[in-house]
Order: structure tokens, then sequence, then C-alpha cells
DNA sequence: AAGATTTAGTTAGAAGCTATCACGAACCCT
DNA sequence: AGGGTTCGTGATAGCTTCTAACTAAATCTT
């Protein structure tokens, strides 16, 4: 049995009562965008009114930033759980991030979306963004080190690597987590936005096309 | 001395009005982001009281979409003035690009960042979309075509290309202008996003390592 | 130039939002 | 069974977009 491990039913309720504003917002933000959640209208979906929610999450950034880190979390996992089950394997990460991606559209945006310009994430989930790049150099460091790369690798070699918690990885992995980030973020975003729509080629076939540039270290 | 050209006093000052409401609306986006962007607030720093801006723009939407506008009319232009210049040179636009995106991080977002669901941009502005990628053809057109590049361009040959107005360009010419596109929009994204902030590296050096992998066709 | 018409800007107001406060009621724990 | 915590409510302030009615000014027409 033991379904929900909570100590006391008060926080049982409360813990079920925040996921299910949470479950609400995301519906709302996959719908009308994060820009337009609002408090009340998750409220009132949930037959309470207005200003109840405030119990439960002390403002409306709160909450955004709450489901910030879920997204992050949510990420961190599934691409953890990826490099478990392949070995360490860079395309499996790839394809893990992808369907994590087209899974929840505004989910990736409000990871690596437009930023506020104020804001400024907590030091838990700049953590969980560590633990990402950390998924990223383990895969890249297992891979048979493909060629030093000239300018880039000894700009990065002149840097003591506070990178990820002095993650031990070589330059050449380094130049590798980097660009597998941006590229297939690259395709990704744009794909997700809707930018390739009117024209007619499949964005899966340019993400395979980029994510072998990454793998074979030239193909261009 | 026909400093204004257009016909009606009155269009002029109109015009003149629409201007002063968009220039605000670009310092405010600057500040706080386009979700932040107050009609009210514009209006009274303005001087003049709430509703009196719905004379010169519809709606909310209305404006954005106007600044969307001009944000791509902006980039079009930039690539353009960068491409004649150079004599269609890639390197210079992807310079180009850069420059303009880290000239107003929140305009460069207002085309490539967080799409609102619903939103479906008007047609001339993706006319305009298809302006930039015309630019991109051309000068991908002009380069010694690299190697073809196995999977991905005979997926764009099976394609008629109503890419770009039937752009007469050669599948490798396509393939080079979608990877300049992806690419240079994934690092400049994430750096613009601050996603390389904790990370002690120099953006401009993945920037140039990403447009040298373009430029070789193979550099990792 | 005088009158008629279009346009600019105002205030008032509806409907929505975030957020705070004070109050009553339900609940949990001892 | 009492006592303190917590939950949910309605009221309220202040913000937003946006409509409507009205005034005043500038322009067009005769």
């Amino acid at each position: 049995m033991a379904e929900s491990s909570s100590a006391t039913p008060r926080e049982r309720y409360r813990a079920q009562v925040r996921a299910e504003v949470k479950e609400r917002a995301w519906e709302q933000i996959a719908t009308a965008g994060a820009s337009a959640l609002s408090l009340n209208a998750i409220a009132k979906r949930m037959g309470m009114s207005g200003p109840a929610l405030y119990r439960y999450f002390a403002s409306r950034d709160e909450l955004i930033t709450e489901l910030i880190r879920d997204a992050y979390r949510s990420l961190a996992d599934t691409l953890r759980a990826a490099s478990e089950e392949s070995g360490a394997d860079v395309a499996a990460l790839a394809h893990a991030l992808r369907g994590w991606a087209l899974d929840d559209p505004q989910r990736y945006f409000l990871v690596y979306g437009t930023p506020v310009p104020g804001y400024h994430a907590p030091d838990d989930i700049t953590a969980i963004a560590s633990e990402n790049m950390a998924t990223l150099l383990d895969a890249w460091t297992a891979r048979p080190s493909a060629d030093p790369a000239p300018p880039f690798a000894e700009h990065l070699e002149g840097l003591g690597r506070q990178w990820v918690d002095d993650h031990p990885a070589p330059p050449a992995a380094l130049h590798g987590a980097l660009t597998f980030w941006t590229r297939l973020h690259g395709v990704l975003s744009l794909e997700l936005a809707g930018h390739f729509n009117g024209m007619g080629f499949d964005p899966a076939q340019l993400f395979a096309a980029e994510l072998d540039s990454l793998l074979t270290g030239g193909g261009h």
C-alpha cells in the first residue's frame, strides 16, 4: 500500500492540492503559454475562490518558478535515465532530449525559451542545470575522443574548469558537450517554435543530420 | 526641406505618435520583456491618458505584432546589407546576425523566442522570413558547393522546393542555409538567454567555432 | 471665412488580473 | 473535548486591457 508516504494527513492534503494546481497550470501553459497563466482561473477551475491558492503558492512567480524547477528536474531525470540504460551513449541522449522536447514544447520553452530580463533562477535550479551538463560530459568523456578541434579547444584549455564541479573531462569532451547542446537546441527550438512550418522537409531528418555531424565530428 | 514625405499633416502627426509609442515599447521590452509591455504605462510616460493609444493601435496584440514585424524587417535589412557589401559572404552574414542579436537580445527573442501557442503570424511577416531564407540561400549558392552530405540532402532532393518562392538553390545549399540557421541560432539563443553564464568560456569563441564548422564543412 | 465633418483626447466604467487582509469554519492534535 | 493551527471565504486596493460617450481641436468643404 503506502500510497503517499508523507507524514501528517494535513501535509498529504496540502501536497495533493499543490500537485493539482500544478497540473492545471501545465494544462494552461500548454494551451496558452506561460505568460497567460492565471492563478484566478486555476482556482476557479478547481472549484475554489481566487485567493485560496495563496495558501499554497506565495505568488504567481513562485508557482512559475516551481514549474520551471519541475521542468528542469524532468529533463535531468530523462537524460540521466537515457544515459544509464544506454551506457552513456551520445545518440541515446540526443533522442531522449528530442523526445522530451516534443512531449511538451512549452515545457521545453520554460527551460530554454525567452528569458525575462530581471529573473535570476534560484541556486537549486542552476544545480540541476549542472547535473545536465555533467550527464553530457560523462557521455562525451566516454567517447573515443575525436580531434582536438583547433582554436576553441585551446581557449577552453586556458580556463580552469569550474564548469561543473570540476568535472574531469578533457577539452575535447567539453567542446563536444557544448556543441551537442547548442546544435540540438538549435534545431529543436526552431522546430518547436514552428519556424520550419512552411518548408516541406522533415525536422526529424534535420535533427538526425545534426546528430550525425556531432557523432562523426565532420559531417557537414 | 521635405523632412517627412507623408502627405497630410495629420498623417505625419499620426505616424510620429505611433513611432514614439513603439520607441517606448522597445524600451519597456528591453528592460522587462515583451510580456510586461503595458499600453497604459506607455501612455502615461508619454503624458497622455490610458485609452488614447487605442486611436493608434487597435489592441496590445496589434502593437506587439507591429514590433515583431519591425524586428523581422530590421533583421532582413541587416542581413541583406551584409550580403551586399560582402558579396554574399557566409561569414559576413554570420557576424551580421550575431551583431544584430547582441544589439538587442529581446528583439532577437521577439523573432526566435518562445512562441505563444495560439499565435499565427500575418502573411507579410512570414514573407520577410522568406526574404531571410532567400538571403541565406543566395550566399550558400554562391559558395563552392561542399559535399552532398548523405542522408539529409537526399531527403531534401525528394522535395519540390516550395522553400522560398522556388529559389534555384541546389540541395547542398539548402542544407547549408538550414544548418547555418540552426547552429548559429543554437549558440546565440543560449548565450542571450544567459545559459552560459556560470561557465567561464567566451561565447564569441564558441560562435566562431560553430561558424568554422559551417565553413569547413567538417570542423567538429 | 464659416460651417460641417472628421479626428484626438478625455473621463467613466466593465471585466479581468495579482495580492493582502480579516474573518469564520473546519480540522488535527493533545 | 478543548485549543491552536490551517483552510477557504468575501472585501478591498491597485493594476491591467479595452469600450463607450463626450468634448475639444484641427481639417475639409463650400
